[in-house]
DNA sequence: CTGAAAGCGCTAACAT
DNA sequence: ATGTTAGCGCTTTCAG
């Protein structure tokens, strides 16, 4: 019992080939009565058209690769679901590849993906123009996401990190009334985190002159927060409000805290990054910059497949805003 | 510039068709020498093999599909992330579907995979046998993951949802010493859910016999664990130990609770299931029974990929075993 | 409205 | 060791 083909289904319709091709893929030219004939031949014999075969002549895979660094955490499940569900609406599948650590993995896996995908969604904190360039036929439809490559050929769409950050710090600044600020940054040479620290030490300068810049090493895992909690609980003198430059790191930088007997925000003030949706149900609920990040990959999403449709590339940038929500952990109402 | 084809190879390079697939391919037959000039030819010609061609004549598309019901929270993040390791590793890519509420949409992705990929990986909580019967080519390899589907025709790998549940209950009422429990129940219908509850009414009758079995209803997200916290506390007469059939709602739930000034756990226990990275970064960290969830995504692709290397079906039902992981909110040591 | 036939780019016999 | 060629299953002109 081999897998049922369209000649199979034309044998059984008593019509050739092409009448089969027309009659599925709805095109007209076809009278409904032998159309009937098809889809009966067709459900009979439980046909299911090779995609690989139609792609092979259409240059369409209806497929779009998405690019990640890694899977862990509730970023990136936000951000592959918002994704996957725009896609879903678009009738694209999705191919996703992450768990890459450098250049050399995302220069493999975006080769393995050349050629099943019509187009790429790319979020990857190293990957630069040159890269690109190296790596990509130079007409594959692409949306780079978080990206600082800007202003050239590809489509980006960009948080404004250095905007959230510079404001969640005012906040911390004015709003709360803290004296000063530590920053917890992220790995280093990582765009997002780099763009964060930037957006800190600017509201620093503006609004704490007087004050120093104060920046702790993390990786944006809960594990790399809860460390560097107990690094500045271990210090003569604890910072009264730290900064985390994501929500994991304030998760474990809380977890910390809270260990050592401190009340937050009383004793110590804490902020994220990225409103995952867990942040509000921590206790005290966190305070942070709202991201929108399942919105982030819609949005995504939709810009490729307008170059899709379009077929044609188109090179904007956009910055999506972010919103400071002030929740309990930052000490202010 | 249109892209090049193994032609364009053969024509630069000067050789046969034939000899530039032996060459790319590696399967000998072909002169170092010739090997190194096709290279060349394939490098300045930014040739890249077109998958769908390939896989059209090969039969195999190097792609696995993993169906799944929703992508929202850290059980799926930490399960795509195992099974895109593991994927990864054996340079197969994965096709994700998820976000689908039913059988239609469910029955829908499925299609639109068949055809792409070599195998898939489904987990569905409302997938049965006959479901799968009417939607799957018989000869597509396979590995249902939790599936109320057993001793057939499809490879299965459970998790102990029963013993684990039960092992929790028994944990609650004996180490803990709680004279009752009440349960947090996941979606009607959802298999998970059913047999963690059965693992909590087995407990329930063997350890506490005249206490009543007590179910709240539940969806395993945050906000319906939340919920279900308040209606519970809203009793005139509070429970004094809560176990929920997942992480996320135990979030919500533990939200609510010290949103109303209880102290766990010595006003109110509470347990979770899943063991979500985040439960041991929540204050109190939360005990909850451990499933080790990557793992069963890692382990869900090896088997899928025996099957696909020994070009036969398998049809074994194993069970991961859970354990229950004391932290501090169950109020014992 | 329908059918015949020409490939899409590639691999795998089968020749040489 | 290398070349020739016949398809894989489908869509799409082009005739009828």
């Amino acid at each position: 019992m081999k897998k049922a083909t369209i000649k199979d289904v034309a044998r059984v319709a008593q019509v050739s080939v092409a009448s089969v091709s027309r009659a599925l893929n709805r095109q007209g030219g076809v009278t409904a009565e032998t159309v009937e004939r098809i889809r009966a031949a067709a459900r009979q014999l439980r046909y299911i058209p090779d995609n690989a075969a139609r792609s092979l002549i259409t240059r369409r895979t209806h497929t779009v690769g998405a690019l990640l660094p890694d899977l862990y955490g509730e970023f990136f499940s936000e951000l592959i679901r918002g994704i996957d569900l725009a896609a879903r609406a678009r009738g694209l599948q999705l191919l996703v590849s992450s768990s890459h650590d450098g250049l050399e993995d995302a220069s493999a896996a975006m080769r393995a993906m050349l050629g099943r995908v019509d187009g790429m969604l790319i979020l990857s904190p190293w990957v630069d123009q040159a890269f690109l360039e190296a790596n990509l036929p130079g007409d594959l439809p692409t949306v780079l996401m978080n990206s600082p490559v800007e202003g050239g050929e590809h489509d980006v769409i960009n948080i404004d990190n250095r905007g959230g950050a510079h404001a969640m710090t005012e906040h911390l600044l004015r709003k709360a009334g803290h004296p000063t600020v530590t920053f917890i940054a992220g790995p280093a040479g990582n765009y997002d985190s780099v763009q964060r620290e930037l957006g800190y030490r600017q509201a620093m300068a503006e609004f704490a002159p007087k004050a120093a810049v104060d920046v702790v090493a993390g990786s944006f895992t809960e594990e790399s927060g809860y460390h560097a909690g107990r690094e500045l609980l271990a210090r003569k003198q604890r910072p009264r409000a730290v900064f985390a430059a994501n929500d994991m790191m304030a998760v474990g930088c809380l977890y910390a805290f809270k260990e050592a007997g401190l009340q937050v925000p009383q004793d110590i003030a804490l902020a994220g990054f990225d409103d995952i949706p867990i942040a509000r149900y921590l206790t005290p609920s966190l305070s942070t910059v709202s991201v929108h990040i399942a919105e982030l990959g819609r949005n995504a999403l939709e810009r490729l497949a307008v170059q899709l449709d379009g077929h044609e590339r188109s090179h904007t940038t956009d910055t999506l805003g972010c919103a400071v929500v002030i929740r309990h952990t930052c000490g202010a109402s």
